[in-house]
RNA sequence: GGCCUCAUAGUCUAGUGGCAAAACGGCUCGUUUACACCGAGCAGUCCGCAGUUCGAUUCUGCGUGGGGCCACCA
């Protein structure tokens, strides 16, 4: 495409540059290098749907890291990875294709998950593609720099490897979990897949006895059917009413079960009679409660969501109709005061509306308490840009209180590697991908009994073996994202480690960062990263988050096909520093951006009337040397600025050097000179203007190539420009900003003098002084104005 | 409820312990041989309150509003 067949800048131009550079691989990683190495862990998104214009601009800002470090002369590593596994995958499934796991059959299941999976990777590719992401490849593959996949059988592998080794490691134990059960679905469903409505509920007011005195107590609930899993009565310390009772005994009702009475901060005064039960059916927080007290948890609610043998008399009983007949005792009893109608928050199953309840079920978990120091440390080593986003990690570090729970009861993830025989667990070697759902076990697994290496598989030939159902937490797959970029293990992985940066959101500081530091440093005991880089998010016009219920979410493929990549990279960097705040999306203000890609490209233009000189001329004017210096300093600062992630204030000052130096000032300074139609100046400073014109432009082209480099590489390649090297820092004098503004102000002035006396702009102007600091400057000045 | 973070023209963003700035939109005027996706110009109680200070938009505290994370809801 020349130059001059250019009217507009517009999507059809890039489609044919992208095109060529997703099918020419020429930022292909090349491992035998001798440069220094640069990688970036990029986040793999999660393709349950395309992606979004969050991921397309904070993918441009990674896109604007890699060229950058790529002119520094790294080797570059910047690979893209997809999420595939997990929960949000499943449940995309099961909406488009209208299916159940359960009804389906895990197998069949499965096929469905890969089918959405295609069709939804390949968009989300085509858009990185269209936004000139110069990732390394765009071929899906096993080797360094090419698209990964978290469900390829390699992926997979590495992430059982990794839990083999932790489980040898005796990192890995089991123990009992509360998850969220959603009765009606039958299944255990993510934290995330909760939502709380505010829902009308009675709450009771039941006689307790206190053991010692005799006396009564009355406690609110809104669980009366969980009295027989109460583990303690609590009340705050604060609330004089109770001081009396600490220490003492509770006697629950008709299941007359003794309880403790404790002071405990979780007590509120104000809320029913500031006497609480404590019942093990609750959440997390219970099982902490329970633990922090030293308590034996009582389980009364089944997986089918009905009440069992704990529950006495509801027994069999589903737990709305024994809430029923537990209050129908209580009154027959006259242990039931008062019920008084309230709304309560009410966890509910986003997708089949019903109440979540609280099973205990035994979980995998990965000890992570005992290393909080250790993670610290390691985060310490680390850069984070910006700075306060340390803070986010260093706070969730502060609030972990229990272990990390890896397994799930679910289907599209990896799956653990193991196999039981009643107590003994079999653990097979590490570099095969394992699917022991429907796989027999390896004889030459090792088998554990209570974590110590008691033989392999074949030392037992009489047991029979089940293969573990249950799967990864989705997050301990991507934990080791770096890991899987870098190919670890291997002789490459050695001298790429730790991976130079991780580019991330905020709201997954506490997941993925962490773990992947849990987890690196488990692996390496270094830090994973030498830099992180933390971005805040993109919100709808009006400020506010993307979503699906207000309906406000914004297609990029909209964007790339209407305005194209280059202004939307443009516009993300321009409009204001994304690890500061959140960016506001705004399409007027996107398209407004387009003048400054159709500024470059006029100003290219006239620059390419003239030729470059050859030989470089032996005497610059005073005018070309002060503008050219002028851009040797603003290399050093965008250098400076790059080098710390900062691409919002060199974008800003760069493009205002477009507008209002170069363009409006330098060239209309320069261009009588350029021209030099009338022979007012010599050849040699005609020349002089045409080196300078180009020298401006290809240096501006090059600070600019990183941020967008379709329409530099297309100016570029007319002016036989290759981006492949950041300019030398040249030293200058002091003081030539000041002394540019003062020729931008002479200028103004005499513009405006013009205006105000009603004359052309072209036309000549008397009794015009040039002021004494501006005299070095006078032939250009006064041929520009016409100054007699 | 706790913690973190942000708050500047109609809009959206820079910036500063002592004159507050660019862009977009709006309005006025103009067209100069790279450019009408052009040029020149016009318009602001720097969220509220209190404190520190000779002086605060800038520093500190509190409040209000947006964003994020965590917890809780017997």
């Amino acid at each position: 495409m020349k130059l001059k067949e250019i009217k507009n800048w517009s999507p059809e131009i890039e489609k044919k540059i992208t095109q060529h550079w997703t099918n020419s691989e020429q930022f292909k990683f090349n491992s035998n290098t001798k440069k220094p190495i640069y990688s970036i862990d990029t986040p793999p998104p999660y393709v349950n749907t395309t992606i979004h214009i969050g991921h397309a601009i904070t993918y441009s800002y990674m896109d604007f890291f890699a060229r950058y470090k790529r002119m520094k002369g790294f080797e570059v590593l910047f690979p893209l990875g997809i999420d595939r596994n997990g929960i949000p995958i499943e449940i995309a499934t099961e909406k488009k294709f209208k299916i159940s796991p359960f009804k389906l059959g895990r197998d069949k299941f499965i096929e469905y998950c890969k089918k959405l999976l295609e069709e939804t990777t390949s968009e989300s590719i085509d858009t990185f593609s269209r936004l000139g992401i110069s990732f390394n490849s765009y071929n899906e593959g096993d080797k360094i720099g090419e698209i990964y996949l978290t469900d390829s059988p390699e992926y997979r592998t590495l992430t059982q490897n990794t839990f083999i080794d932790l489980f040898r490691k005796e990192l890995i134990y089991e123990d009992t979990r509360i998850n969220n059960y959603d009765p009606k679905l039958q299944t255990t469903i993510a934290d995330s897949e909760i939502e709380y409505k505010e829902i009308s509920s009675i709450f009771n007011y039941i006689k307790f006895k206190v053991k010692e005195t005799g006396k009564e107590i009355i406690i609110g609930t809104t669980r009366p059917e969980l009295i027989c899993t109460c583990g303690m009565i609590i009340y705050n310390q604060k609330d004089k009413r109770y001081q009396s009772l600490n220490g003492k005994t509770a006697i629950t009702p008709i299941f007359g079960k003794e309880v403790p009475i404790r002071e405990h901060p979780l007590a509120e005064i104000e809320k029913g009679t500031g006497l609480a039960m404590m019942c093990s059916a609750g959440d997390l927080s219970d099982i902490q409660f329970f633990r922090e007290m030293n308590l034996k948890p009582t389980i009364a609610i089944n997986k089918d969501g009905t009440m069992n043998e704990h529950a006495g008399l509801l027994q069999g009983l589903k737990i709305k109709e024994a809430r029923k007949k537990i209050i129908g005792e209580l009154k027959k009893e006259n242990l039931l005061v008062k019920q008084e109608q309230i709304m309560h928050r009410t966890p509910l199953s986003e997708r089949s509306g019903a109440e979540i309840e609280f099973i205990e079920m035994s979980e995998f978990y990965l000890k992570q308490l005992d290393f909080k120091k250790e993670v610290q440390k390691i985060a310490n080593k680390i850069n984070f840009y910006p700075l306060e986003s340390k803070k986010i990690l260093e706070s969730w570090l502060d609030s972990i209180s229990i272990d990390w729970p890896i397994s799930r009861r679910r289907f599209y993830a990896t799956p653990i590697p193991l196999w039981r025989s009643g107590a003994l667990i079999a653990l097979p070697e590490k570099g095969k991908y394992y699917e022991p759902w429907k796989e027999s076990v390896p004889q030459n697994a090792e088998v554990f009994e209570n974590g110590s290496l008691i033989g392999k598989v074949k030392d037992f030939p009489d047991k029979k073996w089940q293969g573990e159902t249950r799967v990864f937490d989705t997050w301990f797959d991507s934990s080791i994202s770096e890991l899987n970029i870098i190919k670890y293990p291997s002789t490459f992985s050695k001298k790429a480690y730790p991976v130079s940066l991780r580019a991330q959101g905020k709201e997954i500081v506490r997941t993925w960062l962490y773990y992947t530091l849990l987890r690196g440093y488990f692996e390496t005991k270094k830090p994973a990263f030498k830099d992180v880089w933390i971005h805040q998010h993109i919100l709808d016009a009006k400020g506010r988050k993307m979503s699906k219920s207000l309906n406000n979410i914004i297609d990029p493929q909209d964007i790339l096909k209407n305005e194209g990549a280059e202004v939307l990279r443009l516009w993300s960097i321009i409009e204001g520093d994304i690890t500061k705040q959140d960016l506001s999306f705004s399409r007027e203000r996107i398209k407004a951006e387009l003048k400054t890609i159709n500024k470059i490209l006029n100003v290219a233009k006239f620059v390419t009337q003239f030729k470059k000189p050859k030989p470089i001329p032996k005497h610059l004017t005073k005018t070309d040397k002060l503008f050219i210096d002028y851009i040797e300093e603003l290399t050093k600062f965008t250098d400076e600025h790059y080098d710390q992630y900062d691409f919002h204030y060199p974008a800003l000052k760069l493009r205002h050097f477009l507008w209002e130096t170069f363009a409006s000032h330098y060239i209309e300074l320069t261009k009588n000179r350029a021209y030099n139609k009338e022979n007012k100046f010599t050849k040699t400073e005609s020349l002089s203007a045409h080196y300078t014109l180009h020298y401006l432009l290809e240096r501006f082209l090059t600070l600019m190539y990183p941020i967008i480099p379709q329409l530099t590489t297309v100016i570029g390649k007319e002016l036989k420009i290759k981006f492949n090297e950041y300019p030398k820092i040249k030293k200058t004098k002091t003081n030539i900003s000041p002394l540019v503004n003062r020729i931008i102000q002479f200028n103004k002035e005499i513009w405006k003098k013009k205006k105000d006396q009603g004359i052309s702009l072209r036309a000549e102007i008397k009794n015009i002084k040039i002021p004494k600091y501006l005299k070095d400057f006078e032939k250009d000045l006064r041929a520009c104005h016409g100054l007699n």
